[in-house]
DNA sequence: TAAATGTTGTTATAGCAACAACAACAGGTG
DNA sequence: CACCTGTTGTTGTTGCTATAACAACATTTA
């Protein structure tokens, strides 16, 4: 009849990250598949072992995921999977409500101690990682953002966030390349790392990573090259910042000069 | 500084729900009572072994819910908590997506294969998934609701959707008592179960639980009349719903006359 | 009727994987 | 050396997974 084996295999993965376990998830797909079942058809059908049909059935009653008859041999029907869905997600969104505020309190309560900002630096892995920061930092630029960054940087979503940016805060871009359109308030400049003059010899190699500055305050360094390796470094901190400010400008310098 | 229990101790197994483990938990609920910590300080901070800190951090840090800063030795800070659970609750969420794209597929494929809804009696167990039953019955009915049954069955939340819907069904309640407003559009009787005449003998102790009938085609019977062992039956079976219906005509008859 | 057979629902228990907790060790620093 | 960091490996515990065995009951067969 419908063959056991023909549904994705990561589907119980994925019911159980909504709170189920590896049995209930493969009972509750094998009720779907018909109207009504014993538990001896929900064993055949599921191969959860007869045994143990029993307490996961108990458990699924209890998360009100299936019905029992009343006939004997009792059987059992499943509830249709977007009300299944809905139940799980549900408890889980209370959950996180509950976990959101408590975690909240927790943090409120240091911040409300807390003078100055970090003197620290942190570390962001991978380009995925850095995408998503520099994201988030584009966004919450309220006066200027000025990058140095290889192309590879620039995905999509950045390209578009700068783009409805470029009207509110001033946007300074240099890169090797840039594809698709340049909106007329962005101040971008193309140039290869290789022509490069003598006097900023060393800084070059940067360029195959990059620097992006956020409002006079916060700098991010991309100091890993490789697509697989990529590392950032980021910081508020004053020395950290003035530095790179420092090195930014050289850079800025040559290119609006050539 | 800060008492390390002084947070609800059911926050731990709220995380737990949302894919975190209870180590993943306590030293992420620890940084967030700190701007940024070790990972000794961090042991110190939540309780969790030293040397446990380590593999646990880097799962975080996998999550996106904690940055490492660069210097030596390494200093951890969390990710604000509204960040936390948005992240952890999309994951879940497009697992939830997911899994109920792959579920409605299975479970079309059965309800196209099937003719006539089922000819079976279900159980549901408890005062409370009765209720939550009834209000999906109110809730789905199409053309008329008849309720015989204790006013205990009438939560505030029943009555409320009675109330929404009166107007575009018609609703007929029996009852021994009835709290709050009545809807013009909604019949309501009033009658104590002691005062039934002799020949609906035996149908008494009947009203203690409670008939319910929808559409003249589903039909909810109360059975068990205490608050802890209160069960009720539902079918869609043609001969089922017809002997309730003429139960229910039965006492409808007298208490009209009445 | 009595014995044999099969099914349902329950209980006990062994196996297993992930997590939790701890001990030990190499490297570095004052 | 004494101390701290970061890593590795071992052990204990827990909860889910899996199998076996059993009592209760109905059905079949001699």
């Amino acid at each position: 009849m419908t063959r056991p084996s023909d549904n994705p295999p990561q589907l119980v993965g994925w019911l159980k990250s909504l709170g189920m376990t590896k049995y209930e998830a493969l009972v509750y797909i094998a009720l779907l598949k018909v109207t009504s079942a014993t538990a001896s058809e929900i064993h055949e059908l599921s191969g959860v072992p007869r045994a143990s049909v029993y307490p996961v059935l108990d458990q699924l009653r209890d998360k009100d995921l299936v019905s029992v008859s009343q006939s004997a041999p009792k059987r059992f029907a499943a509830i249709p999977p977007a009300d299944a869905i809905d139940k799980l997600t549900a408890r889980i969104g209370k959950n996180a409500q509950q976990a959101l505020e408590s975690l909240t309190l927790i943090h409120r309560e240091r911040i409300a101690a807390e003078e100055g900002s970090g003197e620290l630096i942190w570390n962001i892995y991978g380009i995925a990682g850095i995408r998503k920061r520099l994201a988030e930092l584009i966004t919450h630029a309220t006066t200027d953002i000025r990058i140095i960054a290889h192309s590879r940087v620039f995905s999509e979503e950045i390209k578009d966030l700068l783009k409805q940016c470029a009207d509110q805060v001033s946007v300074e871009i240099i890169t090797p390349s840039w594809e698709g359109p340049v909106p007329a308030t962005m101040n971008l400049y193309l140039k290869k790392p290789s022509v490069l003059p003598k006097e900023l010899e060393g800084c070059g190699d940067m360029l195959a990573g990059g620097v992006c500055i956020i409002d006079n305050k916060k700098v991010m360094v991309i100091v890993g090259s490789a697509e697989e390796d990529a590392v950032a470094l980021f910081s508020e901190s004053e020395g950290f910042v003035r530095f790179f400010m420092r090195y930014y400008g050289l850079i800025v310098d040559w290119v609006r000069k050539a």
